[in-house]
DNA sequence: CCCTTGCTGTGAATGATTTCACGGTGTGAA
DNA sequence: TTCACACCGTGAAATCATTCACAGCAAGGG
């Protein structure tokens, strides 16, 4: 289990995952790699890898047993306890991504998000209390937050990365157009718009 | 020119290009390559050769010239006349997306917005049309578009895929949690909070 | 029972991407 | 003018990721 899983594989493990439970909830009991392959645009070799890296095994001529290979990425993907997540900054985003993400993730809790407008703090939204940003470095570390969702303005983006990595954030999904400077042990995922959609732009043209 | 360049490489291109836009703007004339490679997290091996894919080149001891070189990356990333871009669905995170969009890229257009709910469609939103997603094979060729933003229920996604690429689109950003099915020269780009938190997720414990 | 089929698991090969390392060059100081 | 320096451009090496290809095996048909 201590091998090194690189990050791509972890994305995919995360894809056949959510393919799995679709399947799983249509009734399928038994899945070949080339339908994992198909459902998730990878290879058969590649799923059989990745599978191989959680050590996960299937038999031949049956395939994988859906429900235990959900069991075994489960328990390689997620904490033993649900992780509590924190979300900074509640504008149109914000919302968005909180809206999005209830009743979705199982594994992962929103538990206090936090925004810099006094008209936003001090009130529930989505039934969660909103913090002022300044509470953030006291309020982490109490509630055992080690992960954070940044949806700030850009030119916010930076001076509240620093704030959750003194308050012992470790991991960071960053919706701000920004590079964020952090030390390393803090991983940060960023969903760049700008990024994505100019590399859209670029390939759409032949 | 017609060389190829890695879709990695554009990626970093268009990273290059924001951070020498704000340089310009603080009134950096010149700039080395590790000073590019530091802002955008990278290293300096890596920012010679992505200029070098684009045949842009700098000088020794003073570096790249910042100007000349945002001419030649947007020469080779952006099209000649700004791209039209339709965005599809206008529930939270579309109107999120659309707002985030607004001011942000000169060179890309959200011109037409759909929607299924008549609420929605015949109205103006952030001074765009919305018409209904049926009218979607039309208007799309007649108004020259080639790139969508996809933002309906993940339900819809591939439905509206399927008539995005009858429509004639060839690059689209999804940002349903799903896996999409296109053809080979269509172009997607997934925008996936739910991997890129689990992602985050998996790598913020040690 | 034996043969055929088509799968998994995995070493080896290939391919893609990044980093190393160094020649060549322009600049500023002595 | 000459020297030392630091940078660019780039072949070569190293690293990382994916695909190939095949041994071994389980299941079903005759």
């Amino acid at each position: 289990m201590s091998v090194h899983v690189s990050e791509r594989s972890v994305r995919r493990l995360s894809l056949y995952r959510r393919f799995l439970l679709h399947a799983q909830a249509s009734g399928s009991c038994y899945l070949f790699s080339h339908d994992i392959a198909t459902a998730t645009r990878t290879s058969a070799a590649q799923v059989r890898r990745d599978l191989m890296a959680i050590s996960s095994s299937g038999t031949a001529s049956r395939g994988y047993h859906v429900a235990d290979l959900l069991k075994s990425i489960s328990h390689f993907l997620d904490a033993p306890a649900p992780q509590h997540v924190a979300l900074i900054g509640l504008g149109n985003l914000g919302r968005a991504v909180f809206a999005y993400f209830v009743g979705r993730h199982p594994n992962l809790r929103i538990t206090l998000t936090f925004d810099i407008d006094p008209a936003k703090t001090c009130r529930l939204i989505n039934g969660c209390p909103c913090h002022n940003i300044h509470e953030l470095n006291d309020l982490c570390p109490t509630h055992g937050i080690r992960m954070a969702i940044l949806t700030v303005p850009a030119t916010e983006a930076q001076t509240v990365t620093d704030m959750l990595v003194r308050g012992g954030i470790r991991g960071i999904v960053n919706f701000a157009p920004v590079t964020l400077y952090v030390p390393v042990g803090v991983f940060v995922e960023t969903m760049d718009f700008s990024i994505s959609l100019e590399t859209a732009a670029f390939f759409s043209r032949a």
